[in-house]
DNA sequence: CAAGATTGATAGGTCAATCTTG
DNA sequence: CAAGATTGACCTATCAATCTTG
């Protein structure tokens, strides 16, 4: 039984707290993982994936941006750091002379690839072998569905790029 | 059947994916309407509750740093602002005098007492209204037993304070 | 020396304004 | 004018170094 009318209830703050806190703590820890591993950070990851998913391993900056829930100026700003170290480029858009696309380059690739392994011991150790599968799949059914619902409240391409 | 040893699984991988962008959407979301609100935000908002659930309404620098999982010098620079809008005190301790107490004014109780209505409006329409009373169960269990696990990683109070 | 708090330098983010193109 | 990207001004967090006290 959902309560979208009633008033927030005792189950459903403590839950709220758990999130914010329990992101925190997993988001920093793993965060440190990958940094004395020497691999790239979180959002740069997903930045990469994004990319490496993408048609022809590219996005419009603002497409990167509704994904990975950031602002314009900052993706610009992101795209330059990872263009400066030679993970991305930046080739103008063709068909829309204002779009800028940024497009993976083959370090972006590796880059990427070599972050994955430890990335998902980081994610087992610190997230994933807390919960049963039933467990799991609770959380990405409820917290997806905030995703798919709230998203577009922010951007339309938000909810879009989720589904991925 | 949790899975402390295996690798991660597909189902756990979009659980953990649920969990960083719903935060993001989520906690965008409800900044957005505490600013136009014209009330104190998130992170501010968990300090004053912090302080105002303390014996005398009273926490050291230290701990307040690991109840909102922020670095000492972050809580150095927070408190600063908050002293200068008022909402805060800062009292030499006397018991050990390297420590400091921050210790809530009338202000701050007053501040956060008008925030928290719109502050539980919000979390209701942005999250608690997507789940029922059994899935916000679920996440409250599952995200907070991964705080008392591994928080103690980062700093051993960041547990104790969570369950407050 | 270790712990608590602070400060300087720095990294990374946002908002508002601007430029270019549709 | 609206949309996409960028820039400048500004805000806030972190790390390393420092100061004080146990």
């Amino acid at each position: 039984m959902y309560n979208p009318y009633m008033a927030l209830d005792e189950q459903r703050k403590k839950a709220y707290a758990s999130l914010l806190i329990s992101h925190s703590v997993v988001t920093k820890l793993i965060d440190r993982r990958l940094k004395e591993a020497g691999v790239v950070g979180i959002e740069v990851y997903d930045v990469l994936l994004a990319l490496e998913e993408a048609p022809e391993q590219r996005l419009r900056m603002s497409d990167i941006a509704d994904r990975i829930v950031i602002s314009r100026s900052g993706i610009t700003r992101l795209a330059d750091r990872l263009a400066h170290e030679g993970l991305l480029e930046r080739l103008a858009c063709p068909m829309d002379r204002r779009s800028i696309y940024a497009v993976l380059t083959p370090k972006g690739m590796s880059e990427r690839e070599r972050a994955w392994p430890v990335y998902r011991q980081a994610i087992q150790d610190y997230f994933g072998r807390h919960m049963t599968s039933e467990e799991a799949q609770v959380l990405y059914q409820v917290l997806g569905r905030i995703v798919t619902e709230e998203a577009e409240t922010i951007t339309p391409a938000t909810c879009e790029s989720f589904k991925s």
